[in-house]
DNA sequence: CGCACGAGGCTTACACCGTAAGAAGCACCC
DNA sequence: GGGTGCTTCTTACGGTGTAAGCCTCGTGCG
């Protein structure tokens, strides 16, 4: 949460306001219609570039389209982004705090940890399935400076999950071992889930190849199958997948808590 | 797969088969010292690819650099690789044939499917650990046409997973619910593994910045926490999550074949 | 009122990218 | 010699990210 006051990392503004707000609007509106001068923003712009990318995927998404979007030249964008990557990692910034605003998935002391991390990884759920071609994103080091950044390209999901487990009575070797098994299994389900999801479209496209009566026939094998693996009965998989794990982080935890 | 004799270091190239000129040698040299001058193949581009993207990243890959790499014009790689996406498409292929003939994971029937699934899953953290630049291409799909695609951008693996877990005695409908299990696992582990392996070099690159006492302190949890995040005991926590889903996965299945 | 000023947007320019089209080298066989 | 294919190089085009500077206003101050 943190209404942008705390931890948000100063941009390099020097001048006049000393902090300005990441994401303020955020509206997730679609395309602008030539109304009235919005006078543009960096949270305008992220809503756009999001907008953007789930229409036409991340690769379409140039800084010259952006701005015809929002009416307005490519090099406009520059005074409220530093760059394309740094734009691409506000679109993550933004998506997670949408995330963890959306359900407020802390501030449920009540209910234990158990459900804190149902509410996680269904929100993070939700929100790969909302946007699908943006949630890759979040798994991809950004091609420039690949390393030298927190995993995942959001240090703001590291710091909302972690913060969160700490809550509910984690210490810190437990909290991070839990993230780590808890970020792994989100990534890698969903990541899954969704190129699953698009897949099922039309199945596999397998260039139509007339495979001349190779004897040994291997080739049917992944068409045959092809039906069941766009077969998408994924969110009962995904539950299972979730209790099993949470199941497991209690085994583990108590297990490991005479350590 | 031709079942490429004994440890002759010959590599796959399956010669029995029609036509398969994707790859062929594959020798994963480094840069070519400007010798003789090698004939230039598909293959030998995939591996300068390959090595390219260990050395400097994917978004440092450019067609022209490329060439430069093999001491020739950018445009001579169009003979033997369609464009760029497809290059790239070339190098996840290799990557996983290099897995599947590295430890010939198929062709163990004795140890039963554990023990598939135990190589498997270490084959490919080997692959993922050995190109850590290069694995995370395996998780995104291309930025163009971005779906009507296999899963994870490789029908090979989905292709040599599948046919192992059949032959392993796992029906139709079992091998796919353990491929999506299994893959979703790898996926997620193996890219949280690498990108935090890249991340331990020095911890979060927080930028340097001087929190002026801000009441709440929310700020300082990831930089106690990040010695812990970069803390590498990965490969114990890999085994007991891999031991952990094999157990599910044998519960599952028993549970399930009486449906 | 006049006017400097500065923020926000535009224009131009550059180096680099992927790649289409075709010319130039080259080994071979007739 | 003259084809005849490959393979490689040259040239060119449209598109990209972005550095540098210009123009245009609303605004505040004298």
């Amino acid at each position: 949460m943190a209404i942008s006051g705390g931890p948000g990392r100063d941009r390099p503004e020097p001048s006049g306001e000393p902090e300005l707000p990441d994401v303020d609007e955020l509206a997730i509106s679609g395309k602008e219609p030539p109304s009235a001068r919005v006078p543009l923003s960096r949270g305008r712009i992220l809503s756009a570039a999001l907008a953007f990318i789930d229409e036409e995927g991340i690769g379409a998404l140039t800084m010259r389209r952006l701005g015809a979007r929002l009416g307005v030249e490519a090099m406009s964008l520059y005074r409220y982004v530093p760059g394309r990557e740094d734009l691409l990692d506000g679109v993550v910034d933004a998506l997670v705090i949408e995330l963890d605003g959306d359900l407020d998935v802390l501030r449920t002391p009540e209910h234990g940890w158990q459900d804190f991390l149902q509410r996680m990884a269904h929100g993070v759920r939700r929100m790969a399935i909302a946007h699908p071609r943006a949630f890759p994103l979040i798994a991809s080091t950004p091609p420039e400076a690949p390393w030298l950044r927190p995993p995942l390209r959001s240090i703001r999901w590291v710091e909302t999950f972690l913060a969160g487990l700490l809550a509910e009575g984690f210490d810190d070797e437990q909290a991070v071992a839990v993230y780590r098994a808890f970020t792994s299994f989100l990534l890698g389900n969903l990541l899954l889930e969704v190129s699953q999801r698009g897949a099922a479209l039309g199945p596999l496209d397998l260039v139509e190849e007339e495979e001349p009566a190779n004897g040994l026939s291997d080739a049917p094998t992944i068409e045959r199958l092809s039906a069941l693996l766009a077969d998408d009965n994924s969110l009962q998989e995904f539950e299972e997948s979730l209790e099993s794990l949470i199941d497991r982080i209690t085994i583990q935890i108590v297990a490991g808590s005479g350590a």
